[in-house]
DNA sequence: CTGTTAGCGCATTCAT
DNA sequence: ATGAATGCGCTAACAG
């Protein structure tokens, strides 16, 4: 029924050895035999049995890429700029050549499928892993996968993580590419603050990621240096937890759908950190999250006049909720996102933004994992941030 | 060093083959040896060897979704929403248990690499695939196709179109999902003209796509049942071809940056299947030739009073181009997209559009492809598209 | 440069 | 309900 090696074997004459030498073009083969081999895998209509090579050679060509979410175009950029240098650019043969198998994984942000996933890769034997995206900052989980990691790498798959930090206890098997988050947050909120903006809402991401904890900071560090905010100066402004109130499905204010507006005073209004933290909302990294959060922020505070989304995406929802609030951007509030994704360019007005250079991370993560280039010195290497700025940000009026 | 099913049995005093019969759960198995089965699996940390599993058994875990581009949230929604119903709802065991593992696959819309990852998966013997998105529609990488699905099916890979046309001589042994794209389009079209526009431009996708030809073809089915621009009635206006020229890298007039303006004036002016022509300008579907085109568009004939592009992302370039050219939407021009992504009702103004169920669609796919759902009757189901109305569109001027 | 010989780790017959 | 034996299809030493 299905043809195997040895059928091929057979009809170019020659030992199922040879064939497979053939196939896998790492060995040194007479051009006629090669030829006559060719032929008869053409003639035969043969196709490699994955599974049996995988065995008996105990790697496979499978590379596992893992998102948070593929419908996101961050993902989805990343991912498939990965996957150009992983799936080969196409040789045209047609025939399956040395590429691998590039296999994208969503674990839609939790952490369990995350795991289960790399489980799945363990078993497949994969030849490497990319992980993309912020990490989870949860003790429990960040062990969990540490653990797993390293048995994957100790079974020889190549871990690299992409626009993502490495693990603490990292070992230095892994490479890794992470984007100064911290960087353009605070680069982001420095040109606010220099359009003459103080009072500057900041609807993050959800608060356990690292990607919207190091954002965050950026943002508090220019706030900081500038003396807004934090009169107070008590406090960790790199700690996203307190009384900052989540919003979207998961909001533990419970099913009143008032979001849980905290009657927080703090000590001294404007000036402390408390102030820093209500004018901070938390949600989950979507359009809608980015509506309803912003307008928690403009109920607590009417008199901002900036927001700053944790990315894009969140950004586009917060500019539909301040016109929805019947106010303009950026006469009345300037808007900013995080990412640059392609859309953002096509908002109106513009979406001033930082640019964070997805494709080229991805592919050069995709590089790392096929290890066609070295990992950069230390095992990390730092991807800069670059401010954009448009028209949806302006000096605030008066 | 690499703990295998003999030592698992070993450490539980039972055979190799008790414990292979505990992992795959389909056997009877007494509760007690299976609890010291699972016990020794925890204690050793075993994990299944996938390869030599599959090799056994003649069948893998893998399940492929090919997508054109996924970095495009149209093919990202539908192949995550796929991969909800394949990578298992995460049983939050971690422990990875019957859940097939969900690759998806990036072709980039290449023929050839669609073909190599069909040989990969193949390889992999995966137990089902995934199409999505536009077929290409040109007769040998058809051919090439249909063989290669029918050996798929043959070796018992299920096979799932979704967003797609069957193949011509698709066999019996697939399920397929497909948009009514031209019915979609008909009515979007139909929308602008009972707004009372008469000089519509259309921005094609690629002319050799499934999904272009039919967007295009609802569109023109409208305008010929209003009576515009077919007073020739020559030719098929299902048939993209012919002098509409084409935009992008790609644009085979050459170096000359002029975009291949033909100088075609047809038989009748107004009327004729020329005149149609002449308004439709072919390109990617990205934003930059939505951009190109509509400028080409505003070249060609400076009094259209409305613009359709062939899908959302397109359309926001063909906004960014009226509004370069100094127009308004929708008071100068109306213009109109096609699949409702999620960004879209956030365009200013929110982009009048036809919704596909991309999410609704991809897992319903999914649960195909795993057996969970049984196939629409003939084995083709066509999914219905919206028409959303919005802020883009409205009556021309005067 | 090519053929021979052994497994790779597991799922399955068969027995019991 | 469990154990023993066989082979899935291929690659990787070794010869030669």
């Amino acid at each position: 029924m299905t043809v195997t090696l040895a059928d091929v074997a057979a009809r170019a004459r020659v030992s199922p050895a040879t064939v497979s030498r053939v196939l896998n073009g790492n060995y040194p083969v007479a051009a006629s035999t090669r030829e006559r081999v060719l032929r008869a895998v053409d003639d035969l209509d043969y196709v490699l049995n994955g599974p049996a090579s995988s065995l008996a050679a105990a790697t496979s060509d499978l590379v596992g890429i893992l998102v948070n979410d593929i419908a996101d175009p961050f993902f989805g950029i990343m991912a498939g700029a990965a996957q150009t240098q992983i799936g080969g650019p196409g040789d045209g043969s047609g025939r399956a050549g040395g590429e691998k198998l590039a296999v994208i994984c969503n674990t839609g942000g939790s952490p369990e499928r995350e795991l289960t996933y790399l489980t799945l890769l363990q078993r497949q034997r994969a030849a490497a892993v990319v992980l993309t995206g912020g990490a989870i900052e949860d003790p429990e989980h960040q062990a969990a996968m540490t653990a797993k990691l390293a048995k994957l790498a100790d079974a020889g798959t190549r871990i690299v993580f992409c626009g993502r930090p490495p693990l603490p206890e990292g070992d230095a098997l892994v490479a890794a590419l992470t984007f100064d988050n911290r960087g353009g947050g605070r680069r982001l909120t420095e040109h606010l603050i220099s359009l003459g903006h103080r009072r500057i809402g900041y609807v993050a991401g959800p608060p356990e990621r690292t990607t919207t904890r190091h954002r965050l900071e950026g943002h508090r560090e220019a706030l900081r240096a500038a003396g807004i905010g934090f009169a107070g100066g008590a406090g960790d402004p790199g700690t996203p937890e307190g009384p900052a109130v989540p919003v979207g499905p998961e909001v533990p204010g419970g099913p009143d759908g008032t979001g849980g507006v905290d009657d927080l005073h703090g000590p001294g209004g404007l000036g402390s950190l408390g102030e820093q933290e209500r004018l901070t909302v938390h949600g989950p990294y979507d359009r809608r999250s980015g509506y309803e959060a912003t307008l928690e922020l403009l109920r607590r505070a009417p008199d901002v006049t900036a927001i700053v989304a944790a990315n894009d995406t969140v950004a586009l929802g917060a500019c539909a909720a301040v016109r929805d609030q019947g106010m303009r951007i950026p006469q009345d509030v300037s808007v900013a996102g995080f990412d640059d994704l392609p859309f953002s360019v096509d908002a109106v007005p513009a979406l001033t933004t930082v640019r964070l250079p997805l494709f080229e991370a991805g592919a050069r993560a995709g590089r790392l994992a096929m290890g066609k280039e070295n990992p950069p010195p230390g095992g990390i290497a730092t991807i800069a941030a670059e401010l954009m700025i448009r028209g949806s940000t302006a000096p605030p009026r008066g």
